[in-house]
DNA sequence: TATAATAATGATAACGATTATCATTATTGA
DNA sequence: TCAATAATGATAATCGTTATCATTATTATA
């Protein structure tokens, strides 16, 4: 049974404030100001319990797992060069998922991760 | 410069036999037996290097980071059940890079992977 | 309320995967 | 043949994450 918590709601809050896609750690940091007893195991394990909750999502990359409060079906570019992540969102409105109907399997999720280089380390730089 | 290597070549064409995704630790047991010599640390170091060459492909999951010598586009499934891997290929043929054209960045590449129940475990158990 | 049951916390130790270090060996080009 | 240097094996170190455990907070019940 889930008792409720001061930590965990902050934790949630925080990451549905944020636009980037923070580690637990840059969450963490973050929620020191407000709350300085806070411990980072507090932070791993409420946004474990939060992930269980379907409430956010997790997502592993080049530089640790990363965490986004938008649950909804949208794909993370990822700047080869600075590291950046950016919601993308598909033309078609059609999921992904649908793409393989043919599939004998049950698709429950997906995760789709591009890579390059992004407009601002395109112009700037070279 | 690169200099060639028994161990180097033996890795890739190790990783080029096996259907599934092994882990570096896994190839590292595999060669064991015909390399006793090996180490880990050279397992890894040329996972790495062949990672840079282009000649492999790595993609992280829950059950740490995983190798593929097929660099063709194609999508891994994740049983959520027996974690077995599954290669995908989409109907259209077209990449899924192609999805995003509008975006204003270079796409180089993209690794999707779709979770849910494989065929033997949705059939098997319940 | 007061209280009992138990979930959550903070601190920190432990863990596992990966990387760095370093002396030695293998490969290459002159 | 030899000098330069990339690669190796062994192992220490690192880093992200999880487990442990005594204490605190939340909840349900009397």
């Amino acid at each position: 049974m889930l008792k409720s918590s001061r930590q965990r709601d902050a934790i949630l809050n925080s990451l549905r404030s944020r636009k980037d896609h923070p580690t637990a750690e840059q969450l963490f940091f973050d929620l020191k100001c407000e709350y300085p007893a806070l411990s980072l195991a507090t932070v791993y394990r409420n946004l474990k319990v939060l992930e269980g909750e379907g409430k956010i999502i997790k997502f592993h990359t080049d530089c640790g797992d990363r965490f986004d409060a938008d649950i909804s079906e949208h794909y993370h570019f990822i700047c080869q060069r600075c590291k950046k992540i950016i919601d993308l969102k598909s033309k078609t409105g059609e999921g992904l998922c649908t793409l393989f109907k043919d599939f004998d399997g049950e698709i429950h999720s997906c995760n789709l991760q591009l890579f390059g280089i992004c407009p601002e380390c395109k112009n700037s730089g070279e």
